[in-house]
DNA sequence: TAACGGACCTGAAGGC
DNA sequence: TGCCTTCAGGTCCGTT
């Protein structure tokens, strides 16, 4: 599923394809994803140079030369792919299981060098929308976003902060994009293997009375940093439908420690227990109740 | 205000 | 083999 380290290997693999260079012309196959195209959408785009492409949390921002951005999310199940002229995808062939299933092709940027940027989502729960760059503190999907886990502004006092006095667990409190932004269910449950924290854990335990940062919120704030370093270095993780630009698959998945691993033998070093599954506000946690307190 | 759970969506996997 | 059910999960929104 597509987290912060998949969003930004989708990020590395268009900004080739995309950045510096003119939208020539943007085709919308239909009227919504999650959520309806704008009816300006498309004129827009067309005739735009893009002028960078970003990231936040687990959104791409491609700035135009109008002062636009596009907002793009991948929601479940969506990704990119990048056609060249010679019809070979970049980087390496495409090779994407589905790949002559045009079914799902939503949007599509013929650029000026000559590469089809596509955008396929079979489930469609991602989106994109346009708004001014000068707007954008009142972007609702960006608004109230909590502190890139990446960025220099996370630490862990400033985790200990967001989570001091909540009742809700350390799972949810993660999953809170408001919290820290970008995280989603397969890295927090490998950050919290890694922290040797439990999911069930309550969210306030990371701060202590005076609200500063327990040795927990260290050790949290770390393997965060960590997990989402070595998953971008792998090219992501690549479960079911989300694959790289290239139609490749990421490698982190086969490092994961506990997610989606469960009655297998934690490798948490000298541990004696296994995986364990359950079902934490309506979604599945995997952890080791040995060594995850 | 915080916390929680349902809905959205469709392909994959498992059961019969 | 084919049909049916369940599961996956990011975000929004309604309810408690």
């Amino acid at each position: 599923m597509p987290e912060l380290p998949e969003v930004e290997t989708v990020r590395l693999g268009l900004q080739p394809a995309m950045e510096g260079f003119r939208i020539e012309r943007a085709v919308a196959n239909r009227g919504d994803l999650r959520f309806p195209f704008q009816t300006d959408f498309v004129a827009r785009l067309t005739g735009q140079i893009v002028t960078g492409l970003g990231r936040r949390a687990k959104y791409l921002l491609a700035d135009l030369a109008s002062g636009d951005v596009l907002l793009m999310h991948l929601g479940m199940s969506g990704s990119f792919r990048v056609v060249t002229e010679s019809g070979a995808a970049t980087p390496g062939e495409f090779h994407h299981p589905r790949s002559e299933d045009r079914t799902h092709d939503h949007v599509v940027f013929e650029m000026s060098n000559g590469a089809r940027v596509i955008f396929n989502d079979p489930r469609r729960f991602g989106f994109m929308k346009i708004f001014a760059r000068a707007a954008i503190d009142d972007e609702p999907h960006l608004k109230g976003l909590g502190p890139e886990p990446l960025g220099n502004a996370f630490d862990a006092a400033l985790l200990a902060k967001a989570c001091a006095g909540k009742q809700t667990s350390l799972k949810a409190a993660l999953l809170d994009q408001r919290v820290v932004a970008g995280l989603g269910n397969i890295y927090v449950c490998e950050a919290l293997w890694r922290a040797h924290l439990s999911p069930k854990r309550k969210a306030a335990s990371l701060a202590d009375r005076k609200g500063a940062p327990t040795d927990r919120a260290l050790r949290l704030t770390e393997s965060i940093r960590d997990v989402l370093h070595d998953a971008i270095k792998a090219g992501g993780s690549s479960l079911r439908d989300h694959r790289q630009i290239s139609g490749e698959l990421g490698y982190f998945q086969h490092s994961f420690a506990v997610y989606d691993r469960e009655d297998e033998r934690c490798r948490t070093e000298g541990c004696t227990g296994t995986v364990k599954r359950f079902v934490q506000n309506g979604r599945s946690t995997f952890w080791c109740s040995v060594c995850q307190k």
